[in-house]
RNA sequence: CGGGAUGUGGCGCAGCUUGGUAGCGCGCUUCGUUCGGGACGAAGAGGUCGUGGGUUCAAAUCCCGCCAUCCCGACCA
């Protein structure tokens, strides 16, 4: 395709857009890629397009190579399928409702598992007919409380979701095989550095899960990794606790007064103060936090849920609503839930006071408590002890105290051990990094088969629920992540395969034989399979030329100037800014090895 | 939903404190000159100053309400 600069619908700016902050959204809309209509809405300019089209394209093309097939289905969706999965619930208000003209509730998908899972109910009836992958590449809606980052985190978005179906969890376990390595060829070919990280699999429920993280600094995701290779999102990062110890030289707990101690920080100075230890200052870390919460039981009810944890760590509430499944909606006690449960005292609540097994007069049970997996039997403690203004020491797990399990739900920090060095007897540490979530897989399991009634017949003609995976690319994503990744101070550095065209040829200056010269070089790049922009633009002063084909970053830019009288043109790598004069008799040659040759 | 900031030609901004003719740069149109790193001169086109109300002889400017947008946080298969 060759295409004019002369005339292409195009307008480049020498400004940043005042609303945009980062990379990816200043440069796609000052290079005129895309232009914002809405909060999170974006409109796909010609070059912009033809960016997000390749992305497709090479999404298209993995999957197809897989041996996944496509499908399409509309945006536009009633309510029926989502009310069977209570999704049209719990999706809450980021889904876009509305109605026809009768009334009728619809929604504007924001995934499609019901329609995928309904659509294979509806066609396969046998075990022969699996196991199956279908996919659509589709425009998505998600009415996000805060859009932001331009292409980034839209309301309106391009992906490409899979679904597998199998008769067995080992059909499963390969069907995700495959949607991964399918991703990897994906993702290598967008040119995109990323990191694989374990992951939980939050609402969807289901088993395995792994996102795909485009590693960058305005990434949303924040995840840890280890030299050893381990890399999961905080979520399913695993503590690795201290050995268990015993307590028999271990002193006698003792209650002390402690008053206006409700903070870690007043009691670890008072502690120091009144109760110094010979060895060392005692630290919040000495300390066991009790903090309580209300969580919402799949019922719908709500119910209490003490986390006991080291006094130098914050209960991570992401973590929690993860570890606390399939409770849901952890929010921190209020004044109302104190004065519903008047034994614990707030700022001085301690394990005495927790704990199922602690049924009350009327005989029902105790709050739940869960402790931290560093709680484990012999580790001393000073915690509240359910008076105000005291505390009790050395109170020891095992001997004092008890739970009713573990959780991770404390924050996890960079330079805690890695869970997989610790298994294999290596000391590594976790790491923080930030990346951006452009592929998530993972291994649904029968929730969407069950709440449907998804079954097929086995070889044993009898009727066996199907187990699903769900797998997900961020198309529209992708590209401003590619943007992210390939920019310089001068513009977009894209990759070949995704950039809108193989090279730019500029022409400068006035006079008419250069222009035709470059016309007839374009036509020769045409014909040899190139795509070509051609910046055909009179009276143009070349400094122009030269800042907007750095800016709209295709990869390779060849200039034909006043050189040309000498038979030379100039071709320029946009990547290393490495520059070459070639011989124009033989350019068209020569410009196709070079293209063949990028990456 | 909480916190912060901003709304003035297509884009980026000044003007508001101290009320009185709406301004600058870029871009756009025409003519001429220029032509290898965002050229120069001349002449032009283009604005309900987010919105509603109030104060005033007079409001972009002062007061009150609302709306919108951006950023941080909460939230986010």
């Amino acid at each position: 395709m060759l295409t004019r600069m002369s005339t292409l619908f195009l307008r480049t700016l020498r400004e940043d857009p005042a609303d945009a902050e980062v990379p990816s959204h200043r440069l796609l809309v000052r290079a005129g890629y895309v232009r914002r209509v809405a909060p999170g809405i974006f409109t796909w300019l010609p070059l912009g397009y033809r960016v997000l089209r390749n992305v497709e394209r090479i999404v298209r093309e993995e999957m197809d190579a897989a041996g996944f097939q496509e499908v399409h289905f509309p945006a536009l969706l009633p309510r029926e399928p989502y009310e069977r999965t209570n999704r049209w619930t719990e999706y809450g208000p980021n889904l876009f409702r509305l109605a026809d003209r009768r009334g009728a509730d619809y929604l504007l998908g924001p995934t499609h598992e019901e329609m995928f899972t309904l659509l294979v109910k509806d066609v396969c009836s046998s075990y022969k007919e699996l196991p199956l992958s279908i996919y659509q590449i589709q425009t998505k809606y998600r009415d996000e409380a805060r859009p932001r980052a331009g292409i980034l985190r839209g309301r309106e978005f391009v992906m490409k979701d899979s679904y597998s179906f199998d008769t067995s969890d080992e059909g499963l376990v390969a069907s995700y095989g495959r949607h991964r390595d399918a991703y990897v060829r994906t993702f290598d070919r967008l040119g995109l550095r990323y990191t694989i990280v374990s992951a939980m699999s939050g609402a969807m429920g289901g088993s395995a899960s792994e996102e795909f993280l485009a590693t960058c600094p305005v990434g949303e995701d924040t995840y840890v990794e280890c030299d050893c290779g381990y890399a999961a999102n905080v979520e399913a990062v695993t503590t690795v606790a201290p050995e268990a110890g015993t307590w028999q030289d271990a002193p006698e707990a003792h209650v002390e007064d402690t008053p206006d101690t409700p903070t870690i920080d007043t009691l670890v100075a008072l502690a120091n103060a009144r109760f110094p230890r010979p060895d060392r200052d005692w630290t919040a870390a000495d300390t066991l936090k009790n903090v309580v919460f209300m969580v919402r039981t799949p019922a719908g009810d709500s119910v209490p849920l003490a986390v006991g944890l080291p006094g130098d760590r914050e209960v991570d509430l992401k973590r929690l609503e993860a570890a606390i499944a399939p409770d849901s909606d952890p929010r921190p006690f209020e004044e109302a839930d104190f004065a519903a449960h008047p034994h614990l005292v707030r700022g001085y609540i301690g394990p005495g006071a927790l704990g199922e097994s602690r049924r009350d007069a009327a005989g029902r049970p105790g709050v739940r408590y869960l402790t931290d997996p560093r709680v484990v039997p012999g580790t001393r403690w000073i915690t509240g002890a359910n008076e105000p203004g005291r505390h009790v020491f050395e109170l020891t797990a095992g001997r004092d105290f008890g739970s009713d399990g573990p959780i991770e739900a404390a924050e996890v920090r960079a330079g805690d051990p890695c869970p997989r060095c610790a298994a294999e007897g290596r000391r590594g540490v976790l790491v923080q990094a930030r990346g951006i979530e452009i592929g998530h897989i993972f291994q649904l399991g029968r929730k969407y088969a069950e709440a449907l009634d998804l079954t097929v017949l086995d070889e044993n003609g009898r009727q066996v629920v199907v187990t699903m995976g769900s797998y997900g690319i961020g198309v529209s994503r992708a590209v401003a992540a590619v943007a992210e990744q390939h920019h310089d101070g001068k513009g977009l550095v894209w990759p070949r395969e995704v950039a809108p065209a193989d090279v730019h040829v500029v022409a400068t200056g006035k006079d008419a034989a250069v222009f035709e010269a470059a016309d007839r070089l374009a036509q020769q790049l045409l014909d040899r399979g190139l795509r070509v922009i051609l910046d055909d633009r009179r009276g143009v002063s070349p400094g122009v030329k030269f800042n907007d084909s750095e800016l709209i970053g295709v990869p390779l830019i060849v200039v034909l100037g006043r050189r040309l009288v000498d038979g030379v043109v100039e071709v320029k790598d946009r990547a290393s800014g490495e520059r070459r004069d070639i011989a124009l008799a033989d350019a068209a040659g020569t410009i196709v090895q070079i293209v063949q040759e990028l990456p």
